[in-house]
DNA sequence: GCCGGTCGTCGAAGCGCTTCGACACTCTCA
DNA sequence: TGAGAGTGTCGAAGCGCTTCGACGACCGGC
């Protein structure tokens, strides 16, 4: 145990070997024999050794620690954020790094502040607008960086998502299949469309083409979060369109709004109206009905960001866009 | 512009002065005269200079990171974890300091990590239990430490939080206030009781003695988060106390689910069933109809939390336990 | 007109680590 | 047997910053 602090130095004098023998040890940039290794491994346990990390991300140029830029913005459904965002600090731990936590009240200063102070060796940005404020700052950063999300112009940055297009036409097809001729989206609140998040018009856009496709009748709505404007627009969307059989919701927090306004109309899941959601696999299990969904690969989206910012980070050449396949789980609201 | 990255000897040498004054300028630690002041910030906003954080960490020995330990266990509410996170990174920032995030995946031994390779000064630790692993690691670190939250044994530590067994109080209090005689408390799900952990624990204390305080009649239930659980949880409720009129939700998630049992069990909220949140404010307004909630002030925790362990780091003493007052916002269900 | 006391600035010594070049050995193969 | 090629280890030079002690310059008081 330690009084204070412990350094290279006193584990290299109990170990008996050079201050520089530790390090490469540590890092195995040097090939220690097996006989020393062992001594200085025992020494660093037996003192308790925990190399400083200021002096290390001076010395070396690299801190390992990567930095989360994650916007709380209005509308998005925090619980699915903090899955990526969950995901990717698992994911940097294993690459031996930590995970630097920016929101967005410091607004673009506060990533040029960690890169250009070299707090950070690298970013992975997250709710990304189709025209974000923050893309012109990564092209110039001397650090790599990765955008789970798509911005409008993608091109020069690494980008990696659900393909929510995908998406939205796999619950067209399931519908499709299961004889729905008249179906409809309903989406993100309509703050979200109109700051041009990406993944909201995306799935938009793969409804409508999938619909196109399987000749079906439908259109695509936004929709709100409070239980009494889902339940308008649900009500008037069912006056609207008497032959409506079907329902994608895009929308995690309003799930169970819709659900709820369902039941009040007397339409029963599925047997008047299918339901399929876009939302992670718990929001889906916990609603009354289970609902079919497409889920949302929270996991493996922010481990495949951070497994690419890593690769950047050591110079190898990574694809633009890393698009996830989405997949169906069918459940008892179709 | 920089080419590369600039060091303080550059914006010296640019201003003609010694490395050393310009640190006393950025640190004010020294006078230094209004003329060479202004001479050497010119410089510093012409070369773009930002200090590296690990040079800086190294020689003062202050990294100026905090960290912030978020567990995301089964059956915590994640969007109001995230705004009490959210605070504290803002919070943070007025400090002149960045939040690293931890999650519980490493267990106590992450949190050893970061503080031992000095990666961060102090730490800010939510979602706390009440038979914490965390916290005999924290006794025995050298940096300081805030909890936000209550463990069974807090002396010697640093905790902040909302009272809420105030809060349960108050919600009775409300309910009494109206005439209700028979009320029952809806929580958190079992699996958070098992676990011990204490603000669950305390609002149901809080509810038990508000309760005999008033004379009235009443239960507390744990809740689940599907909305089948809620259902018969709620169906049975009825059934079981026919005179019950007043329902104390704390539980964001089964919030909604509660009102669509209602809805389907015939009730009207307030006239057949008042409700009472403990929730932040906006889920209360989102809900349908808006309920009465006890809110929860996560700004305000964050912000309590950071200046602590501020206070803490600056050798200051500190009150070892801060109680936020619960305030009630009266909305249309009750 | 000299002394003690600010005030403003400088130079140098680290902080704890990584990394480079050097060097002493030990093998191998001509 | 000796040149050449590894191995395994060491010492020292930084990395960019903070901070300490020193030291002129200037002030007011006697």
């Amino acid at each position: 145990m330690s009084g204070r602090t412990v350094t290279i130095a006193q584990v290299a004098k109990h170990a008996g070997v050079a201050v520089s023998t530790v390090s490469y040890v540590l890092s195995g940039k040097r090939t220690i024999s097996a006989d020393t290794r062992r001594r200085v491994l025992d020494s660093i346990s037996a003192l308790g050794y925990h190399p400083n990390a200021g002096a290390r991300a001076l010395a070396s140029k690299r801190s390992n620690v990567i930095a989360l830029v994650l916007p709380l913005r209005a509308g998005m459904h925090v619980p699915v954020l903090m899955r990526f965002a969950s995901a990717v600090v698992t994911a940097a731990r294993r690459f031996d790094h930590d995970v630097l936590l920016l929101t967005a009240d410091e607004g673009p200063e506060g990533i040029r502040r960690v890169a250009a102070s070299a707090l950070v060796d690298a970013l992975v940005l997250m709710d990304v607008e189709l025209d974000d404020r923050r893309v012109p700052l990564l092209r110039e950063l001397a650090e790599p960086s990765v955008l789970i999300g798509f911005p409008a112009e993608p091109a020069g940055l690494t980008c990696v998502d659900l393909d929510f297009a995908a998406a939205g036409a796999r619950c067209v097809e399931h519908l499709a299949e299961r004889g729905h001729e008249e179906i409809a989206l309903l989406g993100a609140p309509s703050v979200v469309y109109d700051r041009g998040t990406g993944f909201a018009t995306r799935t938009r856009e793969g409804f409508a083409r999938a619909l196109h496709a399987h000749g079906l009748k439908g259109v695509t709505l936004p929709c709100e979060e409070t239980f009494d404007e889902v339940y308008e627009t649900v009500r008037d969307l069912l006056l609207d369109r008497p032959g409506l059989s079907g329902l994608v919701v895009h929308n995690e927090a309003a799930v169970s709004h819709v659900l709820a306004a369902l039941r009040q109309l007397d339409r029963r899941v599925p047997h008047d109206v299918a339901v399929v959601a876009i939302c992670p696999d718990d929001v889906a299990e916990r609603a009354g009905p289970p609902l079919t969904s497409v889920l949302i690969p929270a996991e493996e989206v922010g481990r495949e960001a951070v497994r690419l910012v890593m690769d950047k980070l050591e110079g190898r050449a990574v694809p633009e866009s890393t698009l996830l396949t989405p997949l169906l789980a069918v459940r008892a609201s179709t």
